[in-house]
DNA sequence: CATACGTGGGG
DNA sequence: TCCCCAAGTAT
């Protein structure tokens, strides 16, 4: 028996899902691709990604035998880079573990690198149609107007109504279509602001809306002002050639390549620091030529403005990375196959436009 | 349990 | 310009 609120909801979503081309027939490893490159991410910002990804990796295989950096490479702007990282090695996994197949177990596939509560869940319902509640940005947000939930999300205490009143209300054998549901609703209607009530075909279920009260739910929890940082880059330039060092493969955009830098302490010039880090980096002296370019960027938790430089090495001198990172003299033609975040594709694509001399 | 982890679009 | 936030996970 369905409750009157999953009939509507998956009445509506009869007729209103999105056409996403990871919906139909697809495979386990289609769902799979999808559920991690939406994690944090929007719809329409997935969906070319989506398909130039299998296009080049169609299946778990063809995924696992690729290397770290063309997974990279694929993912170049996507953001969040170990759900990368951690595909790329889920996939040599279910190559040696699973004969290359997804489990079909949201225990079984809570296992595997990147795939959270949320992730399991999502695929076990979506892909092989297990009856499992999940519980996401969307999700959560509906829920919680439908029960005029007070509780802050995500929260241990939020998360443990919220799924609770999901698994009243889930339909067996269409949990999938549900979850999606659910999430499409959030999506298109119910909004973080300014929810559409008016045509939602829940509304007759929805506490917050009877209470007039959706506006103000969900209670969420006060930000935090995010610091800002001065730091600097070095485009060293040596016989035609330019000096990428690669990141660590953890913490922000690890096992990205990068143009050499760091953080401006306090009260010191930009080119002290310049001079600072590429020593304790790179166990190098350098000249710092002239100023190449100022960038600003957002990611989530702070702000920096990065102030690049042209530089050059002074008679023979050689790099030799101290922490162990890899680094490489790349020619200009070159710079397109080595993954990078934005700030320092901006840079490669400034040294393609203007066309650097060679010192 | 709090924090780190990217980027782009909309108001 | 600035703030919000979007199909979360790992530590």
């Amino acid at each position: 028996m369905l409750s009157p609120l999953a009939t509507q909801i998956l009445a509506w979503y009869a007729e209103n899902a999105r056409p996403l081309p990871w919906r139909g027939r697809s495979s386990p490893y289609a769902v799979w691709i999808s559920e991690v490159m939406l994690q944090q991410t929007r719809v329409e910002t997935v969906v070319p990604y989506y398909l130039r990804w299998m296009e080049r990796f169609p299946d778990v295989v063809t995924l696992a035998n690729a290397t770290e950096e063309e997974v990279l490479r694929y993912w170049e702007g996507l953001g969040y880079y170990a759900r990368a990282r951690n595909l790329w090695r889920a996939a040599q996994k279910l190559q040696q573990e699973y004969q290359g197949q997804l489990p079909q177990d949201r225990a079984a596939l809570r296992q595997l690198p990147g795939i959270g509560a949320y992730t399991a869940a999502a695929i076990a319902s979506i892909a092989f149609g297990r009856d499992e509640a999940t519980l996401d940005g969307n999700i959560r947000r509906v829920l919680a107007r439908l029960i005029a939930s007070q509780t802050p999300l995500r929260t241990p205490q939020s998360d443990r109504e919220l799924l609770q009143f999901a698994r009243t209300h889930l339909p067996s054998g269409q949990a999938g279509e549900f979850n999606q549901a659910m999430m499409d609703l959030g999506a298109t209607i119910c909004a973080p602001r300014q929810p559409r009530c008016e045509i939602c075909p829940l509304s007759a279920h929805c506490q917050a809306f009877q209470l007039g009260l959706q506006n103000e739910i969900p209670v969420t929890k006060p930000k935090k002002v995010l610091p800002h940082y001065v730091v600097t880059a070095a485009v060293i330039v040596q016989n035609g050639q330019f000096l990428l060092a690669q990141r660590p493969k953890r913490g922000l955009l690890g096992g990205m390549w990068e143009f050499p830098g760091g953080k401006c302490l306090e009260n010191e010039s930009l080119e002290a620091c310049l001079k600072r880090e590429i020593r304790e980096e790179l166990n190098l002296g350098i000249e710092v030529e002239q100023p190449f370019g100022v960038y600003r960027h957002a990611y989530t938790h702070y702000r920096v403005t990065l102030h690049a430089f042209l530089c050059s090495i002074p008679n023979g001198n050689q790099p030799s990375p101290i922490e162990g990172q890899a680094l490489r003299w790349v020619e200009q033609q070159e710079l397109a196959h080595f993954p990078m975040g934005k700030i320092d594709r901006q840079i490669a694509r400034q040294i393609l436009n203007e066309g650097i001399k060679c010192s």
